[in-house]
DNA sequence: GCCGTTTTCGGCCCGACTGTTTTCAGTCG
């Protein structure tokens, strides 16, 4: 996909004509790199169906210019620019401190191009005594280099520290120096994975409520601390910011504060529009707040429903918002079940009996478990007759189990499209979620005829985590999604929602996307582990962002409509 | 450069922080 290029292209012309002092053309060059680097498909597809201009952002000048990298793999505009601007921009982006207007002056006076220039002329201490800077920048600098180049990966993946999170917001709201706490941000929104961990607060003594959280046994550091904001090191290896807030304010500081950012800009140009300021303390008509106790208000003020935090991406909700036309997102109280899992059959550590008391002790109805089949040698997968086995053993416990088990696969998409089990097998099945986990690296085409041939068998329920991707460490498999999807789609086969935490797959967006297919989706947690069950929670969360409501979720039917849609 | 039931021209989100400034530029979220 040409898109992640295409992107970083733009940011870096918005870049370099910021060094130009040109007017709003950054503003437009980032807002383009933003819609293109977000795409859920290949922007060639976009552009094969005529549709650029239709993207957010992307008029008669950018859509030219994505058209000539399309057909000639190179962007006059760019290659020009870059002549006068031999610089990394690209890494400079992700190093605090670092605009394009400083880089530019680094370079100018002192040749710094890149990563290993910069760091060369901060050890030299050249930096300090250039116009704009003194010792403190340099310092700063120095810093953040160091910083950038230590964090292999800055974000984590929140499925992992959720829990963490919330017994913190907890023991603050035990500690009886707070009136709320709430968590807002990235976090808020069920992210998949998060940079930072923001809590909101209400006290009446800010100053010994910041005391306590600053000697909370989770602290590793204070970085800032005052009566309004307070920032620290947690233990886990990230930043936690807590701000107390106004009361009446602590509406408007949640919605400003849970983002995403989009989300917060688009919504501050209609507070414009209708007359009205909208800032973290409130919306203004003048000098006058006319809202902000509940983020409720904020919204009702802007003409608009409030919606659900996980839907807060600037993906379309404001505008569902202003027309009442918001999704009823499924809620996590109606997921019923877990339709992923595994044990020490295959791969995974528990026996089935331990992982079915684990369900139970959640509150499951049902557990599909779906070990490996043969073809993962790596995996233990088993065969038909190991299979029977393990079948045996289900219905033995199903006789007494408050937790209905299922009896399922992940089964192998083998290289030439058939599947790893005889037919018959397949079919004694309730949940057969194909998968790809070998000889994926096949041109698109032949992976994307290798899948469509597993769909058309009749003989899968579920395409397994779709992309393959895994988070900060393996790309999404080179698919033609939109034909995955169609064919879905004729075949009636769902999609899965894998809610492991460096899978997170199908993706938030991808989840939109292919609804409009009018497909329907498993959940499931993929667990290899009983106490890692709990990552259904995180499935759903990505199919409440990607706007699943409970008739698209085949988790929150009861077990015994699961089965009879099964046949 | 994009965009449009207040505009096809003239707007374009907002506040805070920091360090470097003698009133502001750059950067960030």
């Amino acid at each position: 996909m040409s898109n992640e290029k295409i992107a970083e292209m733009f940011y870096d012309i918005a870049d370099m004509l910021e060094i130009e002092d040109v007017q709003w053309e950054p503003r437009a060059y980032r807002k383009a790199a933003m819609t293109i680097s977000t795409l859920p498909v290949d922007i060639k597809q976009i552009y094969e169906q005529g549709k650029l201009m239709n993207l957010e952002g992307i008029g008669a000048s950018i859509s030219k210019s994505i058209e000539e990298y399309l057909k000639t793999g190179s962007m006059k505009k760019y290659t020009d620019l870059k002549k006068k601007y031999p610089i990394d921009f690209h890494i400079f982006r992700k190093i605090q401190g670092m605009g394009p207007k400083r880089a530019y002056v680094l370079y100018k006076k002192l040749g710094v191009r890149d990563i290993g220039d910069l760091k060369d002329a901060l050890e030299k201490n050249k930096v300090r005594s250039l116009e704009g800077f003194g010792e403190k920048s340099q310092e700063q600098l120095k810093h953040n280099l160091q910083a950038f180049m230590k964090v292999k990966e800055e974000r984590k993946m929140l499925g992992y520290v959720i829990d963490y999170f919330e017994t913190l917001a907890d023991k603050l709201r035990k500690s009886g120096f707070f009136d709320r706490v709430e968590i807002a941000g990235s976090a808020r929104r069920m992210k998949e994975t998060v940079g930072d961990l923001d809590i909101l607060a209400t006290s009446k003594r800010p100053e010994a409520s910041m005391d306590f959280f600053t000697k909370m046994k989770e602290v590793s550091g204070i970085i800032v601390k005052g009566d309004t904001k307070t920032s620290v090191k947690l233990d886990v290896g990230i930043n936690c910011d807590l701000r107390v807030v106004p009361d009446g304010s602590f509406g408007a500081a949640m919605q400003y504060f849970t983002g995403n950012k989009d989300h917060n800009v688009k919504l501050r140009k209609i507070a414009i529009s209708k007359g009205l300021k909208l800032n973290e303390y409130g919306v203004f008509r003048g000098s006058k707040s006319i809202a902000g106790a509940t983020e409720k208000e904020v919204y009702a003020v802007l003409d608009m429903e409030e919606m659900e935090p996980e839907l807060r991406e600037n993906m379309g909700e404001i505008e569902a918002a202003q027309k009442n036309s918001l999704p009823k997102v499924v809620g996590y109280d109606m997921i019923l079940g877990d339709l992923h899992s595994h044990t020490k059959n295959s791969d995974g550590l528990n026996t089935l009996e331990e992982m079915v008391e684990a369900a139970a002790k959640l509150g499951f109805e049902y557990l599909a478990i779906t070990d490996h089949s043969k073809g993962l040698r790596i995996a233990n997968g088993l065969d038909e007759k190991r299979f029977m086995g393990l079948h045996k053993a289900i219905d033995k416990i199903n006789e007494k189990s408050s937790v209905r088990v299922l009896k399922g696969v992940e089964l192998e998409i083998l290289k030439d499209g058939s599947l790893d089990l005889p037919a018959k097998t397949l079919r004694s099945m309730d949940i057969v979620i194909g998968a790809l986990h070998q000889n994926t690296k096949m041109p698109r085409k032949e992976l994307t005829n290798r899948v469509v041939k597993a769909i058309e068998s009749g003989l899968i329920t579920t395409v397994a985590h779709p992309t393959g991707r895994k988070i900060g460490e393996r790309e999404a498999f080179d698919l033609d999604y939109q034909k995955i999807f169609e064919t879905c789609s004729k075949n009636e086969v769902a999609l899965e929602i894998d809610g492991f935490p460096d899978r997170s797959d199908l993706p938030f967006n991808m989840v939109k996307e292919a609804k409009a297919y009018g497909l329907i989706f498993t959940l499931g947690s993929d667990a290899h582990r009983k106490d890692q069950l709990r990552f259904i929670r995180m499935a759903t969360a990505i199919a409440r962002r990607g706007w699943l409501e409970k008739k698209d979720v085949i988790n929150a039917m009861h077990y015994k409509d699961v089965l009879k849609l099964r046949r």
